[in-house]
DNA sequence: TATTGTTATACTCTATAACTATA
DNA sequence: TATAGTTATAGAGTATAACAATA
């Protein structure tokens, strides 16, 4: 069990989420708030459904995030014809996520850390090519 | 969000499980029941508490798991003292965990298959160094 | 006092099915 | 016909609290 990729892999993730939750506390954010939110960010306008194949998330999933961040005035969702709804940041979405990503980004060099000096750059490059196409 | 360890590291470990759960379908074996199957294998006699430990499972869910193995057949308890259980394979349970074995030894070198040529020990080192001690 | 195993329970996350309205 | 969004629901997986029996 010692030399699984699997298993690693997903303990490794699975304490990696749990020391990340602990920090976003504060923030009432789950994960998949997040990724929804830096993606908006990066992709304004980015419809519902667009949002759930980048992210890996159900469309029946994303129908009762976006409504409560909209909720929390995070983010605001504007018509792009009958039935999408484009989504944007709000100021106040903006600024929550300016402080999130503090947290995120430090959370991150944190696991880096842990890993020897010269191999980040192909963890990295190994783990994406895991999941990506 | 490209950059981020802890996002490619959720995509990728939640891209392995779900390849990995659909081989094990035949089986008739979740992922906990899998590994505390291969950890009673390697630790013959090891008590719930300390197969709770090792895999980072609470007690509390360990109860029905064994109880479940057991009904199957798979494994077998036999007190250690009054309140202490020793698991061990039953012949059965050898048997079946011998099969899903291979099954997922190939998954985990498909796994192994994505990655550069000569980062994969690198690799394995580094999830290891994200959740161990 | 601490530990083992257990029960009951709740919570989060995710998946499925069915529906509407629009394209 | 296919797509976007929604609702309701069900299933994993996991976490907490409390308890009895034992060390």
């Amino acid at each position: 069990m010692q030399n699984l990729l699997g298993y690693a892999l997903r303990r490794a993730s699975a304490a990696m989420m749990e020391s990340l939750l602990v920090r976003l506390a504060p923030f009432d954010l789950r994960s998949t708030d997040i990724s929804s939110l830096l993606m908006i960010e990066a992709n304004p306008g980015i419809t519902q459904s667009a949002l759930c194949r980048a992210l890996g998330i159900q469309r029946a999933n994303m129908a009762p995030l976006a409504a409560r961040l909209e909720a929390r005035s995070l983010i605001q969702r504007q018509k792009v014809d009958g039935r999408s709804h484009g989504l944007f940041l709000t100021d106040e979405g903006s600024e929550l996520l300016g402080k999130a990503k503090a947290v995120i980004d430090h959370h991150d060099r944190e696991l880096a850390a842990r890993l020897p000096e010269g191999s980040r750059a192909m963890f990295l490059d190994a783990l994406n090519a895991l999941w990506r196409a």
